[in-house]
DNA sequence: TGGGCTCAGATTGTATACGATTTGACGAAT
DNA sequence: ATTCGTCAAATCGTATACAATCTGAGCCCA
């Protein structure tokens, strides 16, 4: 008897992922097209589920749907910037807080092998990889700390970030954001909820710093593009 | 010549809208079962564009998809009930306090019409449209702080807590809410920032101590639900 | 030259047909 | 009487056909 192996089509949900994960790696930039028969053959599978992929990283706010027009990266404004990090800051230092209260040795070990597999990452010189990875290690607090909701949020404000930092980051240097993380590992395992929520709300001004929100759209944009509508 | 009016089908985010609505008045209860070709009858659509509709309310936690059993009205367990209103508490009091800062006269004025009318919704003993009301009163909030993003969420995290609400509410007693949202008026009015972020963090704890979050499921659950999978 | 028109090709939007899965009823066997 | 198997009805999942819309090239005509 032959083993039939089923051609095995992608779900709409692993779709969404492969693709949110291309976009916080910096392989897909803001503004990208996704047509949605392309998607479809890279996939394998018909438009309808396609679209159902797409449709949800709209919910995500990751992807731009414009009616008759396509699916897009989506290019968040400056206001949007500003406004992912906010929120940010008014969430992950009570996570921080919280996962230092919770934090058993294995997720510390689990966070130091996270932080190591990013710094494997940056040596391979991947630096999308690593950027994806140093995001991850933010939604993994929230998982931590035992709080669904605020990781499935946070899940998506990290992935804005991404978009964000392709955007308006001010400089080619790399994000000098180990010494962070490392602080809040340290913290988890010393159970120092107030140093652990401290940490985190500095390296979140820190990673706003090295943004340049100030007013200026986004750089350089065609001129058509300029005076469209 | 006769005015030829188009039948005007609804869209999906029309149909999500007024399931919302439905959904916040407590005119739908959580676990209320949504079949895709009543609700397309019902609103005179495909089924194409309902799923969007269900989709769409699923990605904003209000609607819980079973594959190949159909769309539910979701029904929070206690602890998603718990992360709601702790993901309000971080949220909502620095709406508060933006909010303060920044409310003119007219968005005073906005204010006290919405309560005014909250309060009609009460004496036309209209429970559920008063509820829905009181809800919508903190979202305003939201976006007088000029906060797209959070309103946006908040929108989210209201509509579960009418979900919240319709489970685990503690008595039948009305909500004794407008005494805060006066309280919040006003010092909007005085643009008193410490004020308005002190009242809207004693009002969510007061939200909270009305529910009642301690542990027990739902009660009786049946012995084949129970064993079930 | 350049403005505006028309039309074909490309792409997305929606309805529907058909397949897959679940559910509950019914009846046979123990 | 209870359990189990079978089957039909109900319902959801996906692919696809067709309609609607946008885009850009080519053309005409001042």
């Amino acid at each position: 008897m032959s083993v039939i192996l089923k051609p095995k089509t992608a779900t709409a949900e692993e779709i969404a992922v492969q693709l949110t994960e291309a976009i916080h790696a910096h392989r897909l930039q803001p503004g990208a097209k996704l047509r949605e028969d392309e998607v479809g053959d890279v996939f394998q599978v018909s438009r309808t589920i396609v679209r159902q992929a797409l449709h949800s990283l709209q919910h995500k706010g990751l992807v731009t749907i414009l009616r008759n027009k396509g699916a897009f990266v989506a290019k968040p404004t400056l206001k949007e910037a500003r406004e992912v990090f906010e929120a940010r800051s008014l969430i992950e230092p009570a996570m921080a807080r919280a996962a230092a209260l919770r934090a058993t040795a294995q997720d510390v070990a689990f966070l130091e092998a996270h932080m190591k597999a990013e710094q494997d990452a940056l040596d391979r010189e991947e630096v999308g990889e690593a950027l994806r990875l140093s995001g991850d290690f933010h939604v993994q607090i929230a998982r931590i700390a035992d709080h669904t909701l605020i990781e499935t949020l946070l899940g998506q404000l990290v992935a804005r970030s991404a978009l964000i930092i392709a955007l308006y980051w001010r400089r080619r240097n790399a994000l000098s954001d180990s010494a962070s993380h490392m602080g809040l590992v340290n913290a988890f395992r010393d159970a120092d909820a107030d140093g652990a929520e401290e940490i985190m709300k500095g390296h979140l001004l820190d990673l706003l710093m090295q943004l340049d929100l100030r007013d200026s759209p986004s750089g350089p944009v065609s001129l058509k593009e300029a005076l469209k509508k």
